[in-house]
DNA sequence: CCGTATCCATTCCGATACTG
DNA sequence: CAGTATCGGAATGGATACGG
């Protein structure tokens, strides 16, 4: 391929965010590396994904900063796959879009699973977006600030 | 295919997101649709992508509830694609995702388009994760409570 | 200008087999 | 258990041409 991947020098964040995690099989591994999983086995038995393309994903998201194969943690010939600082600031990314899931994807009687504050064992709090006086924001009282250099694309 | 997509019946929210969303194509397109792009050719610019992929797209967007596709406004033979509510809760995963993006997909020179609060012009708060009872909470002050059905797949 | 239909190249993914 | 190598089928995505 002539570019690594498509969104690679995109002004927009959002589609370099989305170039970076690569695709929806790696959102699910780090949504699982946040739920604990760390090791080849875990990841494969949680997604039911092929070991060859799980390999691929895990060296991707490796490339991409978002995680860290340590070689071996101890006595065991195999690795450890962490979360580094970058992987672990996703935390707010996984977390509204499983909130957007409970709300919006499930039917009346449907169960699913749920992600709670470990002390009070509660559901969270709905994620909110926020100006940096503290008021809250929906999508029309925001802009986007285009930004000004004379390259090509769109700057969205 | 024998199920529509993947994660139909995934018990994961998460996962039921990804399945709903379709493909990263679809989170740009809802990402212009946020930002004011309405029509097919605005989008299309916006993307540089395939007029028959991005129809698909906009199809698969307006079956799974995110968008929905006005017949036409007025006078105009063209169709207007408009976020549903459901669509429109998707706003805190945009932002979310564009905040990532910012903090940790650009190099500290590099330009990118910002998202800013329309009264102020200044840019919004960090997205937080909070408890119910308003604690600041990170990862590992959450746990994820499997659902307890007994059917087959992870429960991630 | 808004889409649909067709074609082709590429990629992707899952299954299987194999190695340490 | 943790991966790597390979293979075939399926789906994808881009370009182009065409129709309302």
């Amino acid at each position: 391929m002539v570019a690594r991947t498509r969104f690679d020098a995109d002004p927009c964040p959002v589609a370099r965010s989305v170039n970076a995690i690569g695709d929806w099989w790696s959102l699910l591994i780090v949504r699982d590396a946040f739920d604990g999983s760390r090791r080849f086995g875990e990841f494969q038995r949680s997604l039911g994904i092929a070991k060859n393309i799980l390999a691929a994903r895990l060296r991707a998201l490796e490339e991409a900063g978002v995680l860290r194969g340590a070689p071996a943690p101890e006595g065991g010939s195999h690795r450890e796959y962490l979360l580094t600082d970058k992987g672990r600031a996703l935390f707010p990314v996984i977390v509204a879009l499983r909130q957007w899931g409970e709300g919006q994807c499930f039917g009346p009687g449907e169960d699913h699973s749920r992600l709670l504050d470990r002390r009070t064992s509660r559901p969270l709090r709905p994620v909110e977006v926020r100006a940096a006086d503290g008021r809250l924001v929906g999508p029309e009282d925001t802009v986007v600030e285009k930004v000004h250099g004379t390259e090509a694309g769109g700057a969205r």
